[in-house]
DNA sequence: GTAATCACG
DNA sequence: ACGTACGTGATTACT
């Protein structure tokens, strides 16, 4: 029979700082290390299938283990705040689980786990001992095996200690580990040690005398430097109080039986309650909960309950209609391909309705009109495809009051999906049918069989109306309004006509340029191939790595988890070392471009030759938007090949692209935000701001700049908005870390503003929780809190950029507004096709193409007021490459 | 599904 | 002593 034992504490801190996503519920409860912790036990328990399990825990230092050590208690760091906010949570999780806990007054989780394994083998055990903690690997022996658990950038490995694994290792018996501390110490469990003994020392100690006891014994005899004998003659009191510290006691007064522990299943009711309680959906789902007869659906009773009525007949269509027309509002879904409509209204007289496209409903369509007009305030969740319907169907896209979707965004931007699934459990803790189940093929047959679909359907109708009742008091708390109401709700309509114009691409030339690349490639190949003396998969990092570095012996620059890095970066700095490797970068570029560029694009080509990405507009945490299937924000640019890509995007016979980008937009928000006089000075006298800043740290005149000079600088310009250190700077532009800490010193002295703004902005952010743009978008950093120096370190650094990025965001949104508009006013044909962060490009007829340049450029320069001037700069052509 | 790589602003 | 730049998406290899 098998026991498994965790070492709770060890295991939930390795979970704590091993899990660096930003876990925690929405009312601000961190739950990583739950998170975490629950991972691994569920990882173990399926590998080990035991037949018992026990968690113990430390109960509440100091422990008299401890207290023989005086220095202990002025040194023990305790628990970080948010850890220890999780512990009670995780425990209410093992209770939930029906895993027996075990703690004990005075004990720590250790010694109770000695005590468990040794009582566990007198009544013929197994143990498998969990835990984080080299400490215990002296309980090892012939029953006992130590499961050693790390983990990394959310990474779970394990090492299974048995006695042969840990003799291997470590040369000595495991209970020797004890007399390894002794000398050697253990920093993390405040164990000293002998003074000025490190591993290496005790190590080669041990291989003489594995016992301090004998070693102490024999001490004349050691084969050992003076000054090593001399610590160890002064350090013996030190060992000796080790050693106690060290030991592990397995004689804590509880009488253990394994089979208390036995394996008893879930308390299924509880374990789904506590678990949507911490949001993890997709937990409950692994473990197939469900909450049947759950308490919490009572709470939120109210939401759904009206009466419900599917409407067919044209009477009652026009009734609704003029009824919903004396409404505020009314939430609604449709249906994919607009094959219905599901609409719920008000609290008094209100109901819900839903509209279903039949085939005897001739009078649908005038329903459509009815319903699709700017009088008719609506609220629904994700607009944006819905737009693109009607579209195509020629119905109108204003009056959209509301998006659900899109203000769960603006109220948490880091949260990465906004399903309506989610935002029910987020925000009322309740569980909603699968929106498949309304979206599957079939549930558009007869009527009578659209019973399923339809419940799913009305539920999450009902679901809107209650989120949006919540979320427009919190848009207004949080001073949301604007960047929702003026900013990223109307452009939905926006982003929805540009998808659907598109980009005219020149299928011929692409595909003239694919065929270049192949030839390309071949050949590299080819050469690559003769080089290495054998054929190997080049894109594989594995296979490539061992033919650098093992076959060719390169040295290797860097590592990655799994292995050598072949990062062009990497490779880089071999190309002097080896012909092979400029063959292996050319290969790779051609490669990419055919793949992702070529290829990639090739299949996307709609049969009107043109390409029609999506903007995503609830994914990025500064508010940018995003371009999907295909990605047409990074179609390469910065190689002269690369660039080749841009003649491919083209405009048709007779018409013209325009292109306008804002010069230095982060920059001069930076100057702006940052109130930085230097800084603001320059970008009002019109110079270089490159060149400027390169005058400045390399104490030149601006005539005086090098190239190399301007290089420098723009890269500690755009690294100062991301909050760089000098050792990035350092590989970023080749010089050594103080040559890059000189230049940003040079830059703070002159540019101080900016160094305040920084100082500033990371101690607001900590005191509010939260950052924001110009226009009031926000981004909460819990991470600013953050005992982990990491986790904190890349809080400051998102505060710093997060404004700036984020107000360019809400620049060009707001740009896009008014550009698409006045083009409209203008009565232009002129249409937008693309955004890319700070660049639109638009397609006109030729005959607009000045005015439409002039309108950009217009437009674009006066959405905001600031410091500084925004300067955006416009050309048009018949590619995108000229327009460029 | 994740990691490595590389394209963009 | 640590680990080292913000924000994205697509492709390929591999577990």
């Amino acid at each position: 029979m098998k026991l498994m034992a965790i070492d709770g504490n060890s295991i939930v801190n390795r979970a704590f700082y091993g899990v660096s996503q930003n876990l925690s519920t929405r009312d601000g409860l961190p739950t990583n290390a739950i998170f975490g912790f629950l991972n691994i036990l569920l990882k173990l328990l399926d590998e080990e299938k035991p037949d018992a399990l026990a968690v113990a825990f430390d109960l509440k230092a100091p422990t008299f283990r401890h207290l023989a050590y005086e220095g202990y208690k002025a040194q023990r760091k305790g628990m970080p705040e948010e850890l220890a906010a999780q512990m009670p949570v995780l425990k209410e999780v093992l209770d939930a689980m029906n895993i027996r806990r075990y703690e004990l007054e005075g004990w720590e989780a250790d010694d109770l786990l000695g005590t468990m394994s040794a009582q566990a083998e007198a009544q013929g055990w197994e143990t498998v001992v969990v835990t984080g903690d080299k400490d215990s690997l002296q309980l090892i022996d012939a029953h006992v095996t130590v499961k050693l658990v790390s983990t990394r950038m959310g990474q779970t490995t394990t090492k299974d200690m048995t006695p042969q694994a840990f003799r291997a290792q470590y040369g000595f018996d495991p209970i020797h580990m004890i007399d390894l501390k002794a000398l050697m110490g253990d920093a993390s469990d405040n164990i000293p040690g002998v003074k000025g003994i490190g591993e290496k020392t005790a190590m080669a100690l041990m291989a003489q005398y594995p016992d301090v006891k004998e070693l102490y014994a024999h001490l004349d005899e050691v084969e050992a430097k003076p000054a090593v004998r001399k610590k160890l003659e002064e350090g013996q009191d030190a060992a000796r109080m080790s050693y106690d510290l060290a030991t592990i006691h397995r004689d804590a007064p509880m009488d253990f039986h394994p089979q208390d522990a036995a394996r008893r299943p879930y308390n299924e009711q509880a374990l789904y309650q506590i678990l949507l309680r911490l949001e993890f959906s997709k937990l409950i789902d692994r473990l197939g909960l469900t909450g049947h007869g759950a308490v919490e659906q009572k709470e939120n009773a109210h939401i759904g309950v009206c009466d419900s009525e599917l409407v067919d007949s044209r009477e009652r269509m026009e009734q609704l209609l003029v009824l919903w027309r004396g409404r505020e509002h009314v939430s609604f879904l449709a249906l994919p391909d607009l094959k219905g409509v599901c609409v719920e209204w008000g609290d008094e007289e209100g109901g819900r309705a839903a509209v279903l496209l039949e085939d005897k409903l001739d009078c649908y369509r005038d329903f459509l009109q009815g319903f699709f007009t700017p009088e008719l305030k609506k609220v629904t969740h994700d607009c944006k495809p819905l737009m693109g319907q009607l579209l195509q169907e020629g119905l109108s896209l204003e009056g959209f009051g509301f998006d659900t979707a899109i203000a769960a965004y603006l109220l948490s931007p880091t949260d990465g999906s906004y399903e309506l699934e989610k935002l029910a459990v987020s925000y009322f803790n309740m569980e909603v049918p699968k929106a498949q189940l309304y979206q599957a093929p079939d549930a558009f047959a007869p009527l009578a069989d659209t019973t399923q679909p339809l419940g799913a359907l009305m539920s999450h109708t009902a679901l809107v109306e209650a989120l949006y009742q919540e979320q427009k008091g919190k848009l207004r708390e949080l001073g949301l309004e604007r960047a929702c109401y003026e900013i990223d709700l109307p452009l939905c309509a926006v982003l929805a006509r540009m998808e659907r114009v598109g980009f005219l691409v020149d299928r011929e030339a692409l595909a003239r340029f694919g065929r270049l690349l192949t030839d390309g490639i071949q050949g590299e190949q080819d050469v690559i191939y003769a080089l290495a003396g054998e054929e190997f998969n080049i894109l594989s990092p594995k296979q490539l790595g061992h033919i650098l570095f093992d076959k060719l012996g390169l040295p290797p620059v860097k590592k990655t988890k799994t292995g050598y890095s072949t990062s062009a970066e990497v490779l880089e700095k071999l190309a002097a070392h080896h012909e092979i490797v400029g063959h292996i970068l050319e290969y790779r570029q051609l490669t990419k471009l055919n793949s992702t560029y070529v290829e990639g694009l090739s299949k996307v080509i709609a049969p009107d030759g043109r390409i029609h990405t999506s903007f995503q507009n609830t994914v990025t945490a500064t508010g940018r938007l995003s371009s999907t299937e295909p990605n047409l924000q990074n179609i390469p640019v910065r190689t002269p090949l690369g660039a080749e890509m841009r003649t491919m995007f083209v405009a048709p016979a007779g018409r013209m692209l325009v292109d306008a980008d804002y010069s230095q937009i982060e920059l001069r928000l930076l100057a702006h935000i940052s109130g930085d006089q230097a800084l603001i000075a320059a970008f009002n006298e019109g110079v270089d701001i490159h060149t400027a800043t390169a005058a400045q740290v390399f104490a030149v005149a601006p005539e005086d700049v090098t190239p190399d000079m301007r290089r420098a600088a723009k890269a500690v310009n755009f690294g100062i908005v991301y909050g760089i250190s000098p050792f990035s700077l350092s590989q970023d532009i080749h010089v050594t870390v103080a040559q890059a800490k000189e230049y940003m010193d040079k830059y703070f002295a002159h540019y101080f503003g900016v160094r305040a703004y920084m100082d500033r902005v990371v101690e607001q952010g900590k005191a509010d929780g939260y950052v924001a743009t110009l226009y009031g978008r926000r981004r909460w950093l819990p991470e600013l809190r953050s005992s982990n120096f990491n986790t904190r370190s890349f809080g400051e650094r998102v505060a710093l950029n997060m404004p700036i990025q984020g107000t360019a965001a809400d620049i060009i949104k707001l740009a896009m507004l008014r550009v698409d508009q006045a083009l409209r006013e203008e009565g232009l044909e002129a249409r937008l096709v693309l955004q890319v962060h700070d660049e639109l490009i638009v397609e006109c007829p030729e005959g607009e193409t000045e005015q439409v340049k002039d309108l950009l450029k217009r437009e674009m320069e006066s959405v905001a007021d600031l410091a500084v001037p925004l300067v955006a700069e416009a050309k048009a052509g018949k590619t995108w490459a000229q327009a460029h």
